[in-house]
Formats: structure tokens, C-alpha cells, sequence
DNA sequence: CCAGAAGTCAAACATTCGTTTGATTGAACC
DNA sequence: GGTTCAATCAAACGAATGTTTGACTTCTGG
């Protein structure tokens, strides 16, 4: 049996990428360090040796991903401001193409996704935290550009339809291989995907404001 | 210390409330089954004498409120058909009020709605695929639904957006308690809740498809 | 060439897990 | 009153977990 991650580099990265796929298929609690290690072809030890602790390497697992991505959101915003922004449907695909592009393009970014997804609705108040925390920025810079792109809404619908817009996102990233499985057609086309979703999105977002009591 | 569980009937039904609580808050293979049988007030063996194993009760605890969700959904949407249907926001009412009406009324219902939506994303298969066995008819007849009141959309658009609109319901379902915490206001106003929903949900449903290719 | 740091390794640590056992209770039934 | 059966209980089982230890390699700089 070959090791499962390949071009391991170093015994580091190793370590976070068998973590990230372990984590992804069958649960953080799940992953037990012994699976990890053989995974990556090191060392029981080399967990401990390396980050500390098997709750500093899920750290480490998150860490490694989320920033960047973040950061490209927040760029491909200022990006879509700077060109003075009137499509709505640029302010969320800026949302919600970085990551689906990570999918294509990162090899473990499908883990990853799930991961994430994951991340928001698991239990563990560390790392859920740890999550959260990386994406205040994005939340709050999206919600500004949304609330200037769409005056009609107030406060509260705003927030409820960036929370709206952030489950069809964690679902599409985290549970793509799902729809695709069910269409049965090859491997999905990302861009096209990223169309679907922001056209999808953008409608929602433009919709008349609910009602403040039943009609 | 007065056990978490106070009105247990008989020890079964306790079982499950512990389970579904503890199940929910620090996820199912964190729950051990000392914390659970500790919670309900009963003792160890008991998980073994009414259930048979751990994963059967983990079973039980998804089965016991899935299958009466999904039948309001299929009554409400037979209800929708029988009236001619017009109406789209109907149709997307009717998938996603039962699970929030839920939260409200139901004592633990929010506990669930979490532990479903996680179940989603969640890697093991075994329960995995419970949980998407009781969502087999309910995908099958509302994306029929949702063919017929949107004839222009095509089967992949379709399944994607019924994806889209699942990932919506199911975060808001599951985390509607991270967006009461940002917004300061009290308990939600559930009806509130599920027509900013349905509005949003209706919007995207009705959205111009995605060109094929990028413009 | 060698001192020393960095990394790896097998082995063991205590703890916790799901599960099983066998005795004990309590009420229903003839 | 005695029997029966479902339910509960304390105690223990083996297996698996995260973590630690101390010796063993491997590389690096002087």
C-alpha cells in the first residue's frame, strides 16, 4: 500500500494534508491521530512533535485555507467597488466564486469544502469560533455592499438574506459531488456553476421584502 | 443537580431527548453514551437494553421526528397541487415551513434542525444515508413540482437550484440562532422568518437561467 | 570530524469508549 | 402468594483513544 498523500514534501504538510482529508471523509472526533500518521507516513509522535496537539493541528487544518480564501473574496470585492459595483450579481459572485474555484483548482479543496461547511454547524465551540472568526471581516464588508446595492431592504433582511446567500454557498461547496451524482453528467463545470448559483442568488436578493404580517 | 430532562415519561423517550440534545450540541460521536444515559437519569445499560447499540438509538433519534416532517411537507405540497398550484411561493412554503414551524413548537426542534443539517454534510454513511433515504420522495415530487411552475428552467438548473434552495433551509434551519445573536432582537417571529425565506427562496427560483457560456 | 540541534521512532502511559454480564427490583397475572 | 417478565442497576470487559517518554537517526554549521 503506497501512502495515500503522495508528493509529501515534508512530514508538516503531510500531516495537514492526510488531517484534511481524513477530517473531510469521516469526522474530525472520528480521525483518530493513528489513522492520520499512517495516512501521511509519519509518526504517531510526529502529531505532537509538529503542532502540539491533535485540537492545535484541526487548528492548523482550518488556518491554512480559510485565510486565503477570505482574502480573495475580500480583494475580488474591492475589486467590484472600485468599478463602482452596480451589479449586484458581481458583489456575489465575488462571494461565492472563490471557493468554488478552490474546489477546481486546490487538490483537497473538495475536502476542504465539506470541511468548512461542516465547521459551521459542528458542535465544537473552538473551532467553530476559530471559523467564525476568520469570516467577521467577510461578513460584515458583504453586507455593506450589499445594503448600498439593495436600499430597499432594512437591517434585519439584510442579514437574513446574507445568512440565505452563505447556506446555498456552504451546501453548493460542501455537497457538489451530491447533485452531480444525482445528475449523473461528468464533472461539473465550476464556471457554469458559479453562473447558476450567483444568478440564483442575485434573484433572491433582488425579491420584494417579506411582508411585515401575513397578507 | 436536577437531571437535563425533566419531564421524562419513561426511560426511552428520555434517552432520545438527552440524545437528541447532547447529540446536537457536541456532536454524535462526542456524546458518549455515559454523558447521555447521565443526562436522561438512567443508567448505562439502559441504551443497550432499549436500542441494542449506540448507532441504533443515533437512528432512532432521526427517524423519530424526520418522518413526520417530511410527511407535513408532502401534505402541505398535495394541499398546494390540489388548489392548481399558481403560486410559487406555495410550493417553496411548503418545503420550508414544516422544518421552521418545528423549531418553534417543538421542545428540542432546534436541537434537531441542527443535527439534520449537519447529518448533510456528515461523513458517516450509515446515517448519512438515512437521512437522505426519508428526503428521497420529497426531493422527487418537489422538483416536479418546481419543473412545472418553472418551464423554462432545464433538469441540471432545476436539481441545482432545488440544491441552492436546501442549503438555505437547512443553514437557516440549523443556525438561526447565530443570526438572532448579530441582529440583538428577541426570539424570531418564525412566520417572519419563513415568508423572508420563501420570498428570498421564490426570487432566485424565478431568476432568469444561466447562459451556457459566459457572456 | 564532530558537537548539537532537528526530526523520527517504538513503546508505554492513563483514560475513555461501547458493550456485556449477572444480580436485583417491581409490578402484573393466574 | 407465587410466578413471570420487563426494567434497572453496579461492575467489569477488551479495545481504542490522545499524550508522553527516551532512545535512535539524520542533517547542519564550525
Amino acid at each position: 500500500m503506497s501512502p495515500a498523500t503522495p508528493p509529501a514534501l515534508d512530514t508538516k504538510t503531510s500531516l495537514l494534508d492526510a488531517a484534511e482529508r481524513l477530517f473531510a471523509e469521516h469526522g474530525v472526533t472520528a480521525s483518530s491521530l493513528r489513522a492520520i500518521t499512517r495516512a501521511a507516513g509519519a509518526n504517531l509522535a510526529a502529531v505532537h512533535y509538529h503542532f502540539g496537539s491533535k485540537e492545535a493541528l484541526v487548528q492548523a487544518v482550518f488556518a491554512r485555507r480559510l485565510a486565503p480564501l477570505n482574502r480573495q473574496r475580500l480583494a475580488a470585492l474591492s475589486r467590484c467597488e472600485a468599478d463602482g459595483c452596480r451589479d449586484l450579481d458581481a458583489i456575489v459572485r465575488a462571494f461565492v466564486a472563490p471557493p468554488l474555484r478552490m474546489i477546481r483548482d486546490t487538490p483537497g479543496g473538495r475536502d476542504f469544502a465539506r470541511l468548512v461547511a461542516r465547521a459551521f454547524l459542528e458542535p465544537a465551540a473552538e473551532t467553530r469560533q476559530l471559523v467564525l472568526a476568520q469570516f467577521e471581516e467577510v461578513i460584515g464588508r458583504f453586507t455593506a455592499a450589499l445594503g448600498r446595492a439593495l436600499p430597499g431592504l432594512d437591517r434585519d433582511e439584510l442579514h437574513w438574506r446574507f445568512h440565505f446567500m452563505a447556506g446555498s454557498m456552504a451546501f453548493t461547496a460542501g455537497l457538489s459531488h451530491l447533485v452531480e451524482r444525482r445528475l449523473g453528467s461528468g464533472p461539473t463545470d465550476v464556471e457554469q456553476l458559479i453562473r447558476r448559483l450567483s444568478g440564483f442568488l442575485a434573484g433572491g436578493m433582488t425579491a420584494p421584502p417579506a411582508p411585515e404580517r401575513a397578507r
